[in-house]
DNA sequence: AGAATAGTGTCTTTAAGACAATATGGC
DNA sequence: GCCATATTGTCTTAAAGACACTATTCT
């Protein structure tokens, strides 16, 4: 059949006729807490890969979702209640195996969130208008999991762009509250990193930079008073001008 | 409905009851020619868009293709007819306005092609297997037109992927042919770059961080013999261990 | 005073940028 | 010898690493 016309092709355009691959999009949601990077897990309630645990995702919905961010952004806010924390995309995988319902792909993303933050707004909304059950897990307890489907190998491809990032960005700002400390700060980069930093070079490249900016305000918190910094970018994918190094050979 | 086994859900699961996104695979095909950076246009031949410039891709084949790389793997092939050449996945873009089918997601690739290696298979297989006009279109020439669906734009996320990749790492090496002169290479990445590099700076980055090493040939080109060189990496993803800079402001 | 945490001084190291100088081969 | 292109020498600069030192508060 032939068409003379875009609108005419169009008003015969059946996508039903074709075969599709199934489409998600999942997210790791990650914060920090308890000196550990913790993943928000969901436990499956329902067939394919039943009573396992997973990262949290699902479908589009072409009604309501106008894009793949909103999509990814709407499940977020159902399962955290934060509305704007740091998303990003990390890789789509589609294969014919990953899958028992057939060819799928994910558009895989990871969100940081302030775990304290959460904690208020879950304690908020005391009723969660999810019915998945869903739990904070550390990183190295959920590589002990069998998770559903390729989620671990999903959560690998998170964390490693998550600890790249570190390496170069403000990035693990999006992950402490409005105004925090330095130190409080650097722990968490050296949880992400999984390696200790030089106290120094770490506030020297945060203020230098202009990264961060103190405020008038310092914590007390037992021994001395610490001053209180605030993020001073518009976007966490504010670039350092150079990376991270890894430990050098000669360092006692 | 309800079932007690995951074997007896997907023997009642059918995917068409469940409305899915359109989904294709896109690929910007690069390629250095005439000291511009070039791109690979197919022209449409059919609807929706017909007629119009377009980045080559097109849907998965469920029965083919055994992953999303190896379904753009072979469109590359059946455009270019070049078997490795390096492909990276950009972004995954997906909206209900980007295609007038409906709800439309593509997964973004990148290749980078040796020109030379591309008119010798091309010459080769005389009567191309595909259907589709293809040509060559500088950069700059491509902005220009008017692109189907948003391929502008994913042209753009393209660009903008490569070149800052070749900020930091040795992937405009994969344009070159097996054997190459630094100068040869130093004027590809000023291509990319869009901005001229410090021979002495740039040399002593490539040799001394161990991404090319000497070979015994030279290639003589009218003045001064050069030296040739080859990668001496496994991937083109080698890292160096700092950025180029951007041009310092009192450089004469 | 002592402990613990916050914060600074300052020397070294690494790799890039600037730019002048030298080398080689064709004509 | 002259020109064009290839290649090197070497000084400067930017920002990170190392590590010792000082400062502030609590008990």
């Amino acid at each position: 059949m032939t068409f003379s016309s875009e609108q005419e092709f169009l008003s015969h355009y059946n996508k039903k006729e074709f075969d599709a691959p199934l489409f998600t999009v999942d997210m790791a949601i990650f914060s920090v807490d308890a000196g550990q990077l913790q993943v928000l897990l969901i436990k499956r309630s329902n067939f394919p890969q039943k009573d396992k645990w997973a990262l949290p995702g699902g479908f589009i919905d072409l009604s309501k979702d106008t894009d793949l961010m909103a999509s990814t952004h709407r499940k977020l806010v159902e399962k955290t209640g934060l509305k704007s924390p740091h998303l990003e995309q990390v890789a789509t995988i589609g294969n014919a195996t990953r899958d028992p319902r057939g060819w799928a792909v994910t558009a895989l993303y990871f969100a940081l969130i302030d775990f304290k933050a959460f904690q208020r707004i879950a304690t908020e909304q005391t009723e969660q208008n999810t019915t998945e059950y869903s739990e904070w897990v550390s990183i190295a307890d959920a590589k002990k999991l069998d998770l559903a489907f390729d989620h671990l190998q999903l959560l690998d491809l998170a964390i490693e762009r998550l600890s790249s990032k570190a390496r170069y960005t403000a990035l693990p700002v999006s992950l402490m509250p409005e105004l925090f400390t330095l130190t409080e700060l650097q722990q968490i980069y050296e949880i992400i990193l999984g390696q200790s930093l030089e106290k120094k070079s770490f506030r020297r490249r945060m203020i230098e930079a202009g990264a961060v900016e103190e405020t008038d305000q310092s914590k007390i918190a037992g021994k001395r008073p610490a001053q209180l910094y605030r993020y001073a970018q518009d976007s966490f994918d504010f670039h350092f001008p150079r990376i991270l190094e890894y430990p050098r050979e000669n360092s006692k």
